[in-house]
DNA sequence: GTGAAAGCGCTAACAT
DNA sequence: ATGTTAGCGCTTTCAC
């Protein structure tokens, strides 16, 4: 077995207390035997057992960061900012990808409860409503990322999607644009249906009445992007351009229109949303949407551990900024 | 606080030990109280406390995962494969990023240690050997994958790297190249030296003896893909082709080369490896080496959790096939 | 078929 | 300044 404090004290000649307390730098232990203790320590390569401490202690110092797909760009970075910031902070991370599945979030959340956390960064789809209102009513501490169910009072961290949605097509009309598709997100989330949201109002503003088959509903990734481009891009009267709810659909869209024969962007403008790490590298580089992606996962962590300490929700929302970032992807309208 | 074993049992006006044995479906407990106990969970909502449970079994069911770096691509596939297998074998994961820095891979080994994981899958820089020869002479589960440390016979998951770098450089070699250059990965890794070594082999098989400053040091990303094609591509005599020791590091040439007024693969032929998103999305798109991403992921855990069940290391090393991709960033020498 | 009690490794009163 | 002890929530002998 492993080496254990009570080791340490036998070969210390003091009680476990004292291990203890040298080992918490707590104060009122004699510095001659704290010198003792941590050398046994070192001698024996003792390592404290932090699951007989959390038992003790109510407290793991774990938090569950519980992502929809950690194979969307998007989140790798916000995934790199919670854990940097929780590593700073001290503390570690259980992670689950629930794959944007129903059951699996609802497991992921077990799980957490299971493994004592003390508390949830997460992202669900609006279906999972329940699951998070149980959360609540536990007074768990949690923190919503990137996806928030408003319902709920809970602390959340995003961007004003509405409002970078609307910026995006507001852009494509500057350009001129009058006949613009929208192939949107997930709608089983809260980012899907507020892009979808922003793209609306902002033609509303501008007095374009959008023709319903101008919106197409994708999932946030390369395929829903491409089979999307497939419905818009070859019928007849055609979109001049396309805001995709994220550059993953956008990705979708740039196979299919190149692959079709279409030029971006001359015959085709692109918006996408999210600038990842893609966006800058394809030819033309993509319009997007920048999230603040590594501080949205930051930030976050920092609300939760003000939960965790506070013992208190905040029902505090934080809304980050969204910017957008021209490159070659949108064109004034030919 | 949280509902516990003890407040089941007084419920159920039985003790603690049929609740367990419940809990755990073990035989002898009455069907009639069986029932009555499994309803006064349900009502109750009763969560079991794993770290309870963790301390008495000595076993968490918890592995900890430590990947180089999430924000490329190629390791959340893995990670996925990772995760998936896991929670299908009931496992979770505790998750850490080293962002390819020494201190941090030593840091989450700690971590790993001290939340008492039953096993530990990872992926070091060679500089960490020391750790992993601790970990092994503790006798502690541990699997490396993608980047395996030769010199100890830890069980490790990955590609043949030598080869598939050969196979890479011998596809430009076949398509008639002879000035073909190479920017190399980390060569702090075990797969940078690799694929360099693979690279040199298959130049030395063809008769072709390369030019030292054919050979630029890289690390796996973009800027330093940039960095080395602003080297390789505006001096004298620049080379036709160019094996990249990864995909990002392509990427990072194509940005160059194409920004330079470079036609790929007209006046450069590229070729990467890893096969991520990225390549079949660029155009041209990336001739590359596939790797088994997911499939790393998978295997990785299963040959731990044999490990951690037979309680013996098997240093089995499992070699994993990659396969040449062509696209169209490869064309013959003109 | 069920209960009592010990103990996993640790911390935190409470003594001394 | 240090030791003794109870107890965190659970599993598991060992009795009955």
């Amino acid at each position: 077995m492993d080496v254990t404090i009570k080791d340490i004290a036998q070969r210390a000649h003091v009680s476990v207390s004292t291990v203890s307390r040298v080992l918490n730098n707590k104060a009122d232990v004699h510095e001659e035997t704290k010198r003792r203790v941590q050398e046994i320590i070192e001698e024996l390569g003792y390592s404290p057992n932090s699951i007989a401490r959390g038992l003790v202690l109510q407290r793991t110092h774990t938090i569950g960061l519980l992502i929809p797909d950690i194979t969307n760009p998007f989140f790798p970075e916000v995934a790199r900012g919670v854990e940097n910031r929780a590593k700073e902070l001290g503390y570690s991370l259980i992670f689950c990808d629930s794959g944007n599945d129903m059951q699996s979030e609802k497991d992921a959340i077990a799980l957490f409860r299971s493994k004592q956390v003390d508390g949830i960064i997460l992202s669900l789809s609006l279906a999972s409503q329940a699951e998070l209102f149980r959360l609540q009513s536990e007074q768990f501490p949690v923190v919503q990322i990137d996806r928030g169910i408003p319902e709920l009072r809970i602390p959340t961290v995003a961007v004003d999607n509405v409002l970078s949605a609307a910026t995006a097509t507001g852009y494509l009309i500057q350009l001129g644009h009058r006949r613009i598709a929208h192939i949107t997100g997930d709608l089983g989330t809260k980012t899907g249906r507020d892009r979808l949201q922003g793209y609306r109002k902002a033609l509303a503003s501008a007095g374009i009445e959008p023709e319903e088959s101008w919106i197409v509903e994708g999932a946030y990734d390369i395929e829903s992007g491409a089979a999307g481009a497939t419905r818009l891009l070859f019928g007849p009267r055609r979109p001049t351009a396309i805001f995709a709810a994220n550059d993953l659909i956008a990705m979708g869209v740039y196979q299919v229109a190149l692959d079709g024969g279409l030029r971006i962007p001359d015959d085709l403008s692109v918006v996408g949303h999210d600038d990842i790490q893609i966006a800058g590298i394809v030819r033309p580089g993509l319009t997007t949407m920048s999230q603040p992606k590594y501080k949205l996962g930051q930030v976050g962590v920092e609300l939760l551990i003000k939960e965790i300490d506070s013992g208190e929700s905040t029902a505090e929302e934080i809304v980050l900024l969204t910017e957008l970032v021209t490159r070659g992807s949108a064109a004034p309208a030919g």
